[in-house]
DNA sequence: TTTGTTTTGTACTAAACGGTCTAGAAAGGA
DNA sequence: TCCTTTCTAGACCGTTTAGTACAAAACAAA
């Protein structure tokens, strides 16, 4: 019976993601998001409700990438050393605009625990992360391509706490070279 | 010959670190500064200039009090390993206001390359933490408790990277107990 | 076409922002 | 005591902020 939205909803967020990946949250203004998404503040407002709403969506949305990526790499057939290899060489990459970083450190580190809704959303995204690497050191262990007698889960604190850095350092704007070192000397000690 | 700053300019850089360090920059209002230095206005820019100069000043401060602490690891007489331990224990800490994490990767994150001198100032700070690993390393390796066949230089890059991977993980809230597990794996492998 | 519902663009609000200005207070030299 | 210089408190400035009000426009059902 009634109007029809004029904008693509999908659409929408992902370019407000990518508003929020590249300047933070609080740095970015209602114009940034309304220029960025090509749409008018009431319908941003109609449609998603407040900026922190908008922000929600977009970190679902990222992290529903992230778990898909995880996802890939439990799922292919190489050995658990080389997927991890695969994992931290992807965060190491500094092409393009993955010098902004990831969005849920950007974000989460401005947030401070303020909001404790994004807060989880956030920890849960880095939790899965860990289990990801955890269950790859198993299965490493299990093909031989890691070492035995190093202790799983806690080492897959380690690596995310290495990939949480990584991400942090490319948005600080460390030289890229001394990253895809770190990942490297990482690597080796597995 | 004439009036005095009726404030120590040092504690005042101090107030400001702390908040600078506790908010980040662009979440720090002038009134924050002046409520916390127990200053007014025209004081505060009568003695530092701007809200950006007084960071510069917090900034500074902060990295010498960090180049104190490395130099004190470098200057002990204890093991590479037990030193390089002691580092990152000291990181892994949560206790009180150490939530906050690293007001370095908190203001680099934030400005995102934005302003080169501040951006300068704190990947210099982390890259006279690598040079303090590094050294550590040679020093364990020569002392023995050091694995002979790792690459120095390069797994100095990757325990900078795991720290500040811990003091992001922090202030986003990650549960301390995985960090300090992430701690311990770490040394586990070197 | 008429009616009802929702979206949209635009103008607006109230508050907060960084920064400045001014009037006066404080302190040393003459 | 006066004069000069600097510091301080607080009002003030223009801008920007997130969010709202409202009327016009668009669509679908009748």
């Amino acid at each position: 019976m009634p109007r029809k939205l004029e904008f693509d909803r999908n659409e929408a967020v992902a370019a407000a993601t990518e508003t929020f990946w590249e300047k933070g949250y609080g740095a970015t203004s209602l114009d940034d998001l309304t220029e960025r998404l090509g749409i008018g503040r009431a319908s941003l407002y109609n449609a998603f409700g407040d900026k922190r709403a908008l922000l929600l969506e977009a970190l679902d949305e990222y992290s529903a990438t992230a778990r898909r990526g995880l996802n890939e790499a439990l799922a292919s057939n190489v050995s658990g050393k080389i997927a991890i290899t695969s994992m931290l060489e992807r965060v190491a990459c500094c092409d393009g605009t993955a010098v902004r970083g990831c969005m849920c450190v950007t974000v989460g580190i401005e947030i401070n625990g303020a909001d404790s809704e994004i807060q989880r959303t956030i920890i849960n995204n880095i939790e899965r992360m860990e289990d990801a690497f955890a269950a790859l050191i198993v299965r490493g262990q299990a093909d031989g391509s890691v070492k035995p007698e190093i202790d799983a889960p806690a080492t897959a604190n380690a690596l995310a706490a290495l990939v949480v850095g990584i991400h942090s350092m490319k948005r600080i704007g460390v030289a890229p070279s001394g990253l895809q070192r770190a990942v490297a000397a990482q690597l080796a000690l597995l």
